[in-house]
DNA sequence: ATAGGGTTAG
């Protein structure tokens, strides 16, 4: 780059700038090769006396690569502006961009048919996409069908607007039919799995993937990892791990912090921490990840450490990096700190705190037994509070055995419809230890006649590699009568080992 | 005369 720019002084000293070929060739090197320097090209654009439609391209084209859209736009309206008119290599950047910016999204597509573009491979494949990518799925689909030279990417589009629009049987339906799949289109199923909350489907495809022969990329690494981490699935995480390892792919930002959340949430937080510090770049997703996976371990005070580090490396916390803080600060009870944090998001960051840092604060007061604080601050917070902010109130009022607010706050609930039945069944138990029994009965018999479920609990453990799901009240497992005698057989166990303790009570209630 | 599209984390 240096190079380059020595270059440049000498071609603008000899006038070889005002060629715009030259200068064409130059923008290029410095907006879109390996080591581009965007600013720089960026001057250098500004600087010029006679543009082509080439240059204007070129800008364009680095804006939308850096996901700059708003900037690829004005550049692009500016380039309408001064007479020149877009090609198909314009439209294969600009339709780009426009899938943040919907308004501009008609008027392209109405330039592209004006100028006789739409049936152009690159050019109709982007239009697809962009309204795949709006979930505009009838448009999509209206291309789609009308498209005489379909290839692979045509149908990773459509299929990628099916997966946006959670529509997840015709989007496998769609990969079955593609006549040719290669290694983006098993990503794009296997992450549309993910995004869809799918992720034993998400495993399952990322395993066929491999039986079909095909190497999976990088996308696909990162996917199946994200499918792991929700799963607890720590064996095949740890597979996926060596085959990165094995096949020396690089550990950068986004497969890092894959595998750094996949570790934390599968309960190796030292693994987690270790693929970290072998992250040679580390952004903000990095270090929330393990800030996150730390406070969910109990380990608040590395979690609040590792905080500290971030903000000394320069890397700007987000949203989510205080809504994982604060957590932190609420289970470890330093309220002051907590408090100091909240103000400073705002003061020094310029994040105006959301709904779930106020959850987060009414945990931090609740917790530490600060209910007319917590109280206080749930009335007085700028939003509806949510289900996640009652629920916090809710909870503190079980632990300091307010009942009176309990009822209170499960009749905000009800008000908002955001009682589910796990809400009652806290209020019944929080009338059972304070011995107000016609009370439990009240909301017992009131659950009863609202029709009020509890939404079944579940897990999921892995063994010997293969995934296992055990779902409250369901009985209908293979092996099921061995567990339960098994279960039984430790019940009894326990109860033999108290003999002497009055209090205790163990019996299984569900399995 | 220089070029381009689909999948990726908290």
């Amino acid at each position: 780059m240096s190079q380059i720019k020595q270059m440049q002084s000498h071609l603008i000293v000899s006038a070889t700038l005002l060629d715009p070929y030259a200068a064409g060739r130059i923008i290029s090197f410095c907006a879109v090769s390996a080591d581009a320097d965007l600013s720089h090209a960026y001057k250098l654009f500004l600087s010029l006396q006679h543009r082509t439609t080439f240059i204007w391209n070129t800008i364009i084209r680095a804006f939308v690569e850096r996901n700059a859209n708003a900037t690829a736009i004005s550049l692009y309206k500016n380039m309408l502006q001064s007479g020149f008119l877009p090609n198909n290599y314009t439209f294969s950047f600009v339709l780009r961009a426009c899938t943040t910016y919907s308004s501009t999204a008609l008027a392209s597509h109405a330039l592209v048919i004006k100028l006789g573009w739409e049936s152009y491979d690159f050019v109709l494949n982007g239009l697809i996409h962009l309204y795949a990518n709006l979930s505009l799925m009838d448009a999509a689909r209206k291309l789609f069908n009308v498209s005489t030279n379909r290839d692979v990417i045509t149908w990773t589009s459509l299929l990628n607007g099916y997966v946006q629009s959670g529509q997840a049987e015709f989007a496998r339906e769609l990969f079955d039919q593609m006549p040719e799949r290669n290694a983006v289109s098993w990503s794009a199923m296997i992450t549309g799995y993910v995004q869809m909350g799918m992720f034993r489907e998400a495993m399952g495809l990322f395993n066929d993937m491999q039986l079909s022969g095909l190497r999976p990329n990088h996308a696909g690494i990162v996917g199946a990892l994200t499918a792991c981490a929700f799963l607890g699935a720590l064996d095949h995480g740890r597979w996926i791990h060596a085959y990165v390892d094995r096949n020396g792919m690089e550990l950068d930002r986004v497969l890092g912090t894959a595998l750094v959340d996949m570790y934390a949430k599968c309960g190796c937080i030292e693994m987690a921490c270790s693929v970290f510090d072998e992250m040679p770049y580390k952004d903000v997703f990095a270090f929330t990840s393990l800030i996150s996976g730390l406070a969910n371990h109990d380990q608040s005070a590395r979690a609040i450490e590792l905080f500290a580090r971030m903000q000394s490396e320069g890397v700007v916390p987000n949203e989510v990096t205080f809504i994982c803080v604060l957590s932190a600060c609420s289970r470890m009870g330093l309220v002051d700190e907590g408090l100091r944090i909240f103000n400073y998001m705002s003061k020094v960051y310029g994040i105006e705190p959301g709904v779930q840092h106020y959850g987060c604060l009414v945990d931090l007061l609740g917790r530490a037994g600060l209910f007319e604080e917590a109280n206080k601050l749930v009335r007085e917070m700028p939003m509806e509070p949510d289900s996640y902010v009652l629920g916090a109130l809710l909870n503190s009022c079980r632990m300091h055995g307010d009942v009176e607010l309990g009822k209170e706050t499960v009749e905000s609930l009800v008000e908002r419809g955001l009682d589910h039945g796990g809400v009652h069944v806290l209020l019944s138990n929080m009338y059972a230890s304070s011995n107000q029994w016609d009370w439990v009965v009240k909301v017992r018999k009131e659950m009863g006649e609202k029709k009020v479920r509890k939404v079944p609990g579940c897990s999921l453990i892995e063994i010997d590699g293969r995934l296992c799901e055990f779902i409250v009240g369901d009985g209908s497992y293979l092996l099921m009568e061995e567990v339960v005698l098994i279960l039984l057989g430790i019940d009894n166990h326990l109860k033999f080992l108290w003999l002497d303790d009055d209090n205790t009570n163990c019996t299984m209630t569900s399995y």
